[in-house]
DNA sequence: TAGTTATGTAATATATAAATTGCATTAAGT
DNA sequence: ACTTAATGCAATTTATATATTACATAACTA
């Protein structure tokens, strides 16, 4: 499950403790899916791409 | 988790059972997403979505 | 009427997403 | 050298996504 969410963090300067805080889940869950080692579920990649003001598609598509 | 996966499917004239078994999920877990008392993962929700030729947002983004 | 297809739904079991806790490393600042 | 912040990572537990099995109904049709 690769994604983009590690750039648009950074881009909105972000930690990863940050960003997970937004969202309700742990540091760790936010970590482990940046690294592409989880699948996540939607209402959570729903989550991210708002805090992050992405889409589904900014995040996660690829064609 | 509402979603506009029944509306996609019947566009291509697919059964429940026809689209499970591209994604290589059960009739009843595509009949539970479809009436949004589901909460997928991203992985399925991908494959949902190339099943359909749609994407991410296409299904499942609402502003 | 009987049989088939598509769908809804419920109970239980299994797989796995996510939490929790803890420790390690790196980089920045003091 | 000593903090502190940010991140990586591993083991175990808990919550929940999905499978499995089964039964029900509505629409169609032979």
């Amino acid at each position: 499950m690769r994604n983009r969410i590690k750039i648009a963090r950074v881009e909105k300067s972000l930690t990863q403790a940050q960003l997970a805080k937004k969202v309700n889940v742990t540091r760790q869950t936010i970590g482990l899916i940046e690294k592409g080692e989880y699948n996540p579920t939607l209402r959570l990649c729903i989550s991210i791409a708002k805090a992050l003001d992405k889409t589904l598609d900014d995040l996660y598509w690829e064609e």
